[in-house]
DNA sequence: GGTGTTTAGTTTATACTTAAACCGATGTCT
DNA sequence: AGACATCGGTTTAAGTATAAACTAAACACC
């Protein structure tokens, strides 16, 4: 009997003009339904996380070596977090970390060629999942969801940054 | 040098007609901006965290009880994650969770008078939050991004239904 | 050249999350 | 009644996340 999804209970709880709480958990259920699917999909798959795929990601797409700074900076989360995945990855050889002699402070990651490989096996994977989930809609459906979110994101952005 | 977002990097690297995954993108991070900020105001103003506040909102919604696994099928989590938070939040005195007589499997959980008090004034907050974030946009433009959304959830729900 | 200050990253403590193994209680079936 | 399956939750192991405290290197500057 209480077994619908949160969101059904919240959304029919909403009065008629809380438009902006009706987007956020339309946002919140849509982006947490597909982040699942990827997650499971590249934990069975790979034995990974999107957290590592992220890393690899941001490593693959500029090439030359990233701090460990920078990769919090990209990736949006703490450097503590980006030291522990780093780790890891170091760990399993996907990744390479190594010491600036120029300045010792800095750690300078770079992808391996073996975590390159991998990247691209989960790159293409990852976009085919994307893809099929999305294939439900036209382009011109999808075309506006994009349009509507980076506007959105743009506003938040600019409110975020008057705080 | 490196220091953007790995949005942008990525969007810069997507072919022009890779809609799907520019729409993931963008879903991806205009959920991430809002959600650190929502996190990280409730950290702040009532020391706890959003995983909590969505089982007070459960249950504060529901009135009548939910068992453990009612809570895990709405929030979409699994049910050892639904036992540690829900034994945090009953150390706290804000819920109560009791073992049915009739079935002694079954832990009938609820909002006690103080979870409920926490959770109106967290709700209000948010609430607000949400609607501060969202305020850049115009009501069309929030009915709009939902209706996309809504579309999208229904389409991957659809689709991820048949795996 | 020593004395602070800033900067880059790590460590710590705590919480959240999953998948999988597990435990007890209940239901079933003969 | 006894054997076995199922069901509801908990536990475990590993990973991910934050904030805050910390370490060490580089800088600044008198």
């Amino acid at each position: 009997m209480a077994n619908v999804a949160l969101f059904e209970t919240v959304l029919n709880s909403l009065p008629p003009d809380a438009h902006h709480r009706r987007a956020w958990l339309a946002l919140l259920t849509c982006f947490s339904r597909i982040e699942r699917i990827l997650m499971q999909h590249i934990a069975q798959q790979y034995n990974s996380s999107l957290p590592r795929y992220d890393i690899l990601t941001a490593l693959a797409l500029h090439e030359k070596s990233l701090t460990m700074g920078e990769l919090a900076t990209m990736l949006e989360v703490t450097k503590g977090n980006i030291t522990g995945v780093v780790r890891r990855l170091s760990h399993d050889g996907l990744v390479s970390k190594v010491t600036l002699k120029e300045d010792r402070r800095i750690q300078s990651v770079s992808i391996t060629a073996e975590g390159r490989m991998l990247w691209v096996a989960m790159h293409d994977d990852y976009d085919r999942i994307i893809s099929r989930l999305l294939s439900g809609q036209s382009d011109d459906q999808v075309k506006s969801l994009t349009r509507a979110l980076k506007q959105t994101l743009k506003a938040v952005d600019k409110i975020a940054a008057a705080l």
